[in-house]
DNA sequence: TGAGTATATGAACATATGAACAGGGGTGAT
DNA sequence: ATCACCCCTGTTCATATGTTCATATACTCA
């Protein structure tokens, strides 16, 4: 079975016809803002990456103390935080030898909040 | 380098000592929970499932339709379902043939939209 | 019960991802 | 300038994930 056979021969007892279908295919994100929307999702899919972002919760840190929280090595923590840095997740600041992370803004803290949330339910 | 050599030299020009660094490691979120906290993400990580739950946002919808709706095939929207399902994203209704899936709650939509909020700014 | 419709599942394949290792670049101290 | 330190980049390898195709199951109705 392929779409075209479909297309042929709609659903007969389904609610939606369609012109409602095609509503809901036109009143979608376009495609770059879906993408971008499944990006930032994937970033935040990464138990890793969770909990570098659950230390920077109200704090900023350096690298090698994030990877000394999380036990990790600093090359491992190094590669997160980039992903990270490039969803806009979190921020760099240099000083001196050290680079400090921190949360890029609020939503963050949100996002995350809010599907601890769901999942505690 | 490894970690049995870090740990007996701290970083030295960063803030945070080792009571701090372990304070962080105690109040993260058991090992459990940021599991379930990023397996949920991942689900959420996909733009197919983006769309699927985008679709889903103000009305049921069965299986056929969703697959019209994305212009995707049948057994891609069905496996979609199951991960969203099992991730507890959305939830499923038998009437007769068809089987209509709809949000599990009104947090799906509200994260998805955070993080909307988030990448247009 | 058998035909037709709606959905689910399994196997195979291609792609994406994470961790570790090796090496390099930038910074500050001497 | 040189050295030590902090961090980044590129690569490799093992594993995970998504898609497709073929097929199986579930349900309805004649």
């Amino acid at each position: 079975m392929n779409r075209g056979d479909i297309v042929d021969k709609p659903c007969l007892t389904c609610q939606y016809n369609m012109t409602i279908l095609n509503k809901i295919k036109n009143e979608m994100p376009d495609e770059e803002t879906i993408n971008k929307l499944s990006e930032v999702f994937k970033i935040f899919g990464d138990s890793t990456r969770i909990r570098i972002l659950w230390a920077l919760f109200d704090k900023e840190m350096c690298v090698y103390d994030i990877a000394e929280a999380l036990n990790m090595t600093q090359s491992a923590i190094s590669h997160q935080l980039r992903s990270l840095k490039q969803a806009r997740l979190i921020k760099s600041r240099r000083d001196g030898k050290n680079t400090f992370y921190s949360l890029d803004d609020d939503h963050v803290k949100r996002i995350i909040e809010q599907v601890l949330i769901h999942i505690e339910e």
